[in-house]
DNA sequence: TTAGGGTTAG
């Protein structure tokens, strides 16, 4: 089926039966006028029905893809209930699925709630995965009480137990936001209400737990007790996740011992992940020259490094400053057929920078250029710190500027780089330059950085400049700290700039501070 | 996308 004909046709056929429908769904109740509202508005008038008729059956599938490629949510919203008016037309797990994704992506929690409220009414056969999307969804916007209630909607719409994958997912997502009082909340209903019986990916969630905390002792005594049973014996992934913890709080020596035991004992072996837990927990430890043995060892036993393996070891040396290793190592990951990413590429150019080698980026970029690996904002964050540490801040500036039109997204960090190495070397002007630049591009700088900028420029006699910039700060919300304006006053004064002094106390009587 | 891994700035 031809897609872009069928969104065309449906466009058409959504205006012509705009005055019975679609121009009435709200976002507030969204779903009033579906098929499952037992008063439905008058039938449209018999020539729109006669061009319905025409308008080409729309399946699942194309309904899928025309919901997936609409971008306006309301727009979907208005498709989703469209296409469900067509005779014999039910929707299924993937329309469902997908519009609840669309309306996730878009934030729009009130309309979820009603979809999700015909979901109950629906005799549809619904998967779970349905909501541990929405889990996803609800953890990212920190709404946790909702991943719990997604949760607890699997029973009564899907009509199964939920499995064990949703409720690893479920205490998870709420172990990684720190959400510790509503995981032992999680883990108490799990308990009296379903009869948990914890596998060993259950109880890593919470081995990892104590290991993100320090809290090593607590974490061994949770592996105690995965030992004594059977459904949760410790795997690869316990031992990883404790040599991870050891290796984070600098006690290398016995996450060596750890590794050991896990192969002699338990007859587990290590891969790739493992290996490069250790050789990260050696580099950050300081022993870079361990790393790099640990390394060889892993490929003397048949297990071939990878790209993460690479980065990790190369940037261990890029910290010690040791950038012809690090070239070399760019060197032997390609020999072995690995192709450097950007990430390994922005690590060696990290390694440039630090070193005071700025201008040798060149040949790096060009060189990523080559292998069709694409420079990030990230990699040139990079240079950017590279630069200003350099005190080459017009080149700095001169990037900033023209970054955007190749194609580089830059974000508050890149201009926060040059901007707080302008204020500190204390080049005024140039500091002027880029507040209007970024300004004009919608960034606002730290508070912090404006505020600095801007007793700067009062205490350097710019006080015309402080003025302008100050205006323009507050009207994006900026409140500069309350004895900077006592600074300002007295600048201005001094210069005799009555007038903005004057308009200055206007804004100071505007601003309320809380 | 069921549990463990790599880059900047702050």
């Amino acid at each position: 089926m031809n897609l872009r004909g069928v969104h065309f046709s449906l466009r058409r056929w959504l205006s012509s039966s705009s005055s019975s429908k679609s121009s009435s769904v709200s976002w507030i109740s969204p779903l009033q006028l579906s098929k499952f509202n037992a008063h439905k508005p008058d039938a449209p008038p018999e020539t729109q029905t006669e061009a319905r008729r025409k308008t080409k059956y729309i399946s699942h599938d194309a309904a899928v893809n025309l919901i997936k490629r609409e971008r306006d949510p309301q727009h979907a919203l208005e498709i989703f209930n469209m296409v469900s008016d067509q005779k014999g037309f039910n929707h299924n797990n993937a329309t469902y699925a997908t519009i609840l994704n669309k309306l996730a992506q878009s934030k729009k929690f009130k309309a979820i709630d009603a979809v999700l409220y015909q979901m109950k009414y629906d005799t549809c056969k619904f998967h779970e995965g349905i909501f541990l999307n929405l889990m996803r969804h609800f953890s990212k916007s920190s709404m946790h009480e909702r991943v719990l209630e997604m949760f607890s909607a699997i029973q009564p719409i899907v009509r199964e137990k939920p499995s064990l994958k949703a409720i690893s997912t479920c205490l998870n997502l709420l172990i990684d936001s720190n959400q510790v009082g509503l995981a032992q909340q999680f883990l108490m209903h799990l308990k009296k209400s379903l009869n948990l019986k914890p596998n060993t990916c259950i109880v890593n969630i919470l081995v990892k737990h104590h290991c993100k905390n320090g809290d090593l002792e607590s974490a061994f005594e949770v592996v105690k007790e995965m030992k004594k049973s059977k459904l949760s014996y410790p795997n690869l992934i316990t031992y990883s996740t404790l040599i991870d913890g050891l290796c984070e709080s600098g006690r290398l020596t016995e996450a060596m011992d750890l590794f050991e035991e896990m192969i002699s004992k338990d007859q587990i072996l290590p891969d790739v992940l493992t290996y490069n837990i250790l050789i990260n927990g050696f580099c950050r430890g300081g022993k870079v020259d361990r790393a790099r043995k640990i390394l060889d060892f892993m490929k003397s036993q048949g297990c071939n490094p990878n790209v993460f393996n690479y980065s990790a070891l190369m940037n261990g040396f890029c910290k010690e400053g040791r950038l012809e290793e690090a070239k070399e190592l760019l060197d032997e990951m390609k020999r072995f057929g690995i192709k450097p990413d950007t990430v390994v590429y922005t690590t060696l150019i990290n390694c440039y920078c630090r070193t005071g080698r700025v201008d040798e980026v060149l040949e790096v970029l060009k060189e990523m250029k080559e292998n069709e690996c694409k420079a990030d904002t990230v990699t040139f964050n990079v240079i950017l710190g590279g630069l200003c540490r350099e005190g080459r801040t017009e080149d700095a500036l001169k990037l900033l500027d023209k970054l955007p039109y190749e194609g580089i997204y830059l974000n508050k960090g890149s201009y926060r780089i040059v901007l707080n190495s302008l204020c500190q070397t204390g080049e005024l002007n140039k500091g002027k330059e880029l507040l209007r630049l970024m300004m004009g591009r919608g960034f606002v700088p730290h508070y912090a950085t404006s505020n600095e900028l801007l007793v700067r420029l009062c205490e350097a006699g710019m006080a015309g400049d402080a003025t302008m910039a100050l205006f323009g700060l507050v009207e994006m919300g900026f409140k500069p700290l309350p004895d900077s304006w006592a600074l300002f006053v007295e600048s201005i004064c001094r210069e005799r700039k009555l007038l903005p002094a004057f308009e200055l106390l206007d804004e100071l009587v505007n601003i309320e501070y809380n």
